[in-house]
Formats: C-alpha cells, sequence, structure tokens
DNA sequence: TTAATTATTGTAAATTTTACAATATATTCG
DNA sequence: CGAATATATTGTAAAATTTACAATAATTAA
C-alpha cells in the first residue's frame, strides 16, 4: 500500500445504538454511564469503536451485548455521522442503530467500560456527549415515521396487551391523541391483533381484552416493507397527513 | 494514544453515490468506469475514499464532483454498508447516498481517475464491484418507497413537463401503470402543480399542456418529511397497498 | 347499593378511491 | 381539404374508507 492509499487508512468507525423501551410509564431510551475516556462519567448512548475483524452489524450487537447485556433484540440501521470533529481522539464515524424492546422483558446490566445502564423517559434526556443528543433525535423521528407504517408493537409490548396500551403506545410516539373508537376499528382492521379470550386481572375497575400479534400476518406486514399506511385519525381538527 | 487504542484507526470510509437520471428514455443510473485499482476497468458506482480532513457530508459531494462534474446536486444518505472483506485493501466501511436529477441538464464528464461516466438503464446494469449492486438493489428500494411518500418529481423532471411525462417517471420507479384519470386526478389534488398555459411544440399530434412544480407547495410538501402518501390506484386488480 | 374507574361499541356524513371509455386536438399524408 | 393517425384530456357512479361524536358495560371499592 503506497503513502497516499495509508492516509485513507487512518479512521475509526463506531457503533452508536438508540434503544427504545415501552412500559406503562412511557417511551424510554437506554443510557449508559460512562466509565472510560473520552466523557468519562457522563450518561451517552450505548455506543463503541468497532473492531476491525467484526462485519459492522455484528459489531452493532456485540457492542449492545457487551454494554448493557441486551442480546437478540430488534435492530436497525439509522444513520452515519461523520463529522471531522466529532470525536476527540480523531476521525471517528457513528452509524447509528436503533433498537426496540419490552423493557420488562429484558434484564439490563451495565457491564464492560459502561458503569450504569438506565433507562431515561424520553421527554427527560440529559445533555449527551459527541453528537448524540443529534442522534437521539434522528432516531426519535426515524421512529416517528416507521410507526405510521409498519405495525411496530411486537417488539414494545409484552405478549399479551390491551387495546389501550397499544394506544398509549402510538400516542407515546406520535406526541399525539386518538379517538378511541376510531383508533380500535383502524387497527383491528389491519387484521394482525388476534383476541385471547383473555382479560386483565388484578386492575381495580373493568378489566381490559388482552389481545396478542398474531404472528404470521404481522410478519407479513413487517416485511412487506413500507406500504403498510396507518392513516390514523386524530381528534377532530388535528391532522398528521398535510 | 495507547496501542489499543491505535488498532481502531485503521479503517478507512469510502462514499457510493447511486445517481439516478430520468429523461424520455426511462429511469437511468450513472456508473463510472474505473481507471485506478482496484476492479480496475469495471464499471462501477461513483465512490471513492474520504479524505480524513472532509466532513461526511461534503464527501459526499466532493466524490461526486471529483469524478462525473455535477455539483448541486439533490443528496440523500442511503445506508453503510461494512463487511469486513468488501474490499481487498483493506478495512473499508462505505456510506451510500442516492442522487436524484434530470440527466439534460447536467453534463456529466468522467474526471480524475474515471476514465468514463455513462448512463445505463436501470434494466440493464451490469455485474459491478465490490457489494456495489447490493448497494443499488437498496437505493432502487429506497427510491421506489420514497416517491410513494414524497412528492419526488422536481429533481428529475425538466422545468415544464406534461402529465404524461410525469406519469412515465411514476411508473419507471414503481415499475408499475396506473390508470391516466386516477393519476391525473390524484396528482392534481395534491395541489403542487402549476398549469403554465404553455403547451408543447413540435410533437406530431395533440400536443399537451405543460405544467411546472409550485415551489413553495412543493418544498412545503417535501420538507414536512414522510408525510404524503401517494396511495396511487393502479391498473384493476392489482394493488400496492398490503 | 352506590360510586368510581376504565373498557367497549355504532352510525351517519363526508371524503376518497376505484373502475371504466368517449371525445378533443394536433400533425401528416393523400 | 379531408382522412388517418396519434396522443391528450376529461366525468361519474359505486364502493370503500375516514371522520366526528357519546352512551353503555363491567369491574372493584366503599
Amino acid at each position: 500500500m503506497d503513502q497516499k492509499l495509508e492516509s485513507y487508512f487512518r479512521a475509526a468507525v463506531s457503533v452508536d445504538n438508540v434503544v427504545f423501551g415501552f412500559d406503562n410509564s412511557g417511551l424510554k431510551v437506554l443510557l449508559i454511564y460512562r466509565g472510560a475516556d473520552p466523557y468519562r462519567n457522563c450518561w451517552a448512548l450505548p455506543g463503541d469503536l468497532i473492531a476491525l475483524d467484526t462485519d459492522l452489524t455484528s459489531s452493532a450487537e456485540k457492542v449492545l451485548q457487551d454494554l448493557t447485556g441486551l442480546e437478540k433484540v430488534y435492530m436497525e440501521q439509522i444513520h452515519t455521522f461523520g463529522k471531522v470533529n466529532r470525536h476527540p481522539y480523531g476521525r471517528v464515524f457513528t452509524v447509528a442503530y436503533f433498537a426496540l424492546l419490552k423493557t420488562e422483558d429484558y434484564h439490563v446490566h451495565a457491564s464492560s467500560w459502561a458503569e450504569e445502564a438506565a433507562w431515561f423517559p424520553i421527554s427527560d434526556i440529559p445533555d449527551l456527549p459527541f453528537d448524540h443528543n443529534e442522534i437521539l433525535e434522528y432516531a426519535k423521528n426515524m421512529l416517528k415515521s416507521k410507526i405510521r407504517r409498519q405495525p411496530i408493537g411486537f417488539e414494545l409490548l409484552p405478549k399479551y396487551f390491551t387495546l389501550t396500551e397499544l394506544q398509549n403506545l402510538y400516542e407515546s410516539i406520535l406526541e399525539t391523541q386518538f379517538d378511541v373508537r376510531n383508533f380500535r376499528k383502524k387497527i383491528l382492521s389491519l387484521d394482525y391483533l388476534t383476541d385471547t379470550g383473555m382479560k386483565q386481572s388484578s386492575v381495580t375497575h373493568r378489566p381490559a381484552k388482552l389481545y396478542k400479534f398474531n404472528t404470521k400476518k404481522y410478519n407479513n406486514l413487517v416485511h412487506s416493507g413500507f406500504s403498510v399506511e396507518l392513516n390514523f385519525p386524530l381528534f377532530p381538527t388535528e391532522n398528521l397527513t398535510v
């Protein structure tokens, strides 16, 4: 390799994961408390430099597992960020991924150089190092647009859930509200939910029916790409579409 | 920088551009004939390694201009590809961009180490080096899904165009056909086209009206993100949505 | 039994989508 | 000039979807 060519091979590439979780108290993002330089002792997205013998996709999974113990999580690439001075140690490009999971199903534990790992409400995110706030913003927008065309939910809700919970999920992500009757009609018409016949227990009011995802139909919809339009009617007067 | 840390900083990052052009004969992709190793004497996507003092976004533009002379082109990041052995010279991640332009408005000329630059019909693309065929496939899918939610067209059509040309554009990209009456009704209802009052000249049949994009409304739609759904009625029996 | 709390459901009006073919306007050629 | 040729343009009724809107049902707790 000649001199000129070698000068290109001095970059590093990292992965930064935006992990969205959902539970009764709303949408959350997973952050780690950095126990290593740079930006030691800061909350940040779980991310790390990529070892050069590892594929990009595998690296995304590996980084997440190393820092938080999470594995077999639904992940998708978002965007690559590459401003010259975004990292103090040199030229580091970062590939951002987002992941979706139900917080109750996964036990998160900080490891490697992450000193802590914790869920932060989406509405209460601290200042983050690098360009992590920008990355998070990007991920939020992606999630918003994605949920309107794909039946996300499987990843974020427990096996059995109520329609109210599903509606709360949509409302949290889209930051808006839907009419209960229209939401239910629309979701049920998409025909990927199954009524389990079971009901909520230990609630202090009328228990709701429990539904589950019809895996087959759900996956068909997910894999068919961007073709499912959830053109939700909002509360009167507002309108999501232009 | 310690030994361990240094081992991460031996990657290179490249940019690969998928440039879509459109003219009367359909959708095209711009390829260059490589005059440099590796894969010298192959047709490939216009792409090159990124100089480490240049931002990612600027690099995408610079690479395109250096190799093909194109500048001020609408570009958007698609995806980053990072398999370990995708490049014979070492670990090279590549960030793919796509660009849209009207072939007649831009003069393409090979330069730098590109020996030729030429438009290839989308249906007749040769085997490409690296993972460029995979990248192109990805870009095609992105374009397909994008055109269904955003008013792409401004970038691909000349200033004045006929509704038939616009329909041809949509049909080329989506690889399907629309009913003429329904297409026109739908497009016109979106209200971002202006009838210029002019007509085609020098055609040997009834001349079509010339339209232009209403820049203001068009840009509003584009910048409002993923919110415009072009839920085109197709020819009878087929259906795009699930 | 009543109060409190959340779950569930229907319908009519408005809008959008769909399917479908006849007529209009230009040029070229006898 | 009339006919042939070629593409452009347009309407409408039926079906499907979306929208707006509030009363009733099923639990537990008091």
